[in-house]
DNA sequence: TGCTTGACCGACG
DNA sequence: ACGTCGGCCAAGC
């Protein structure tokens, strides 16, 4: 009883918030993985939009390395002219990441986890 | 209670 | 390369 209608998906948001936020922690120095990528890595395809929320909702409160999460571009998702993204270019460069023509170069700085290699 | 917005993505034309 | 559209889920008003 009380089945409080689980007509929709029977994991809570927080939960998943929680896997999505796991996976970013999981990004090493000098890698970037994309909104899409972190999503299906939490176990949540087609759900990039989650990982933008489950971010903006965690702020900056965590240890997480938000900065190394980017869009499908390698291009950082914020107003060129905002705070935020200069604090996240920053942050890509003091790692060593470049971003050339406002979008770093994800077929050479992609995080490709279980296949960390030569680690 | 319902519509709109959002740190997005991929497919099409 | 670019504009448009549908998808998917949660928070805000």
């Amino acid at each position: 009883m009380s089945r409080k209608a689980a007509t929709r998906a029977p994991t809570a948001a927080s939960d998943r918030y929680a896997r999505i936020l796991a996976v970013v922690a999981r990004i090493p120095q000098g890698r970037l993985a994309s909104y899409g990528q972190i999503a299906t890595l939490a176990g949540l395809p087609r759900q990039a939009r989650l990982v933008g929320y489950a971010l903006h909702h965690a702020g900056d409160a965590r240890h997480l390395p938000w900065h190394r999460v980017v869009n499908a571009q390698g291009g950082i998702s914020f107003p060129a002219d905002s705070d935020r993204f200069r604090e996240q270019r920053t942050r890509l460069e003091a790692e060593g990441i470049a971003l050339i023509g406002g979008r770093a170069d994800l077929s050479r700085c992609r995080w490709l986890p279980r296949s960390d290699a030569h680690r």
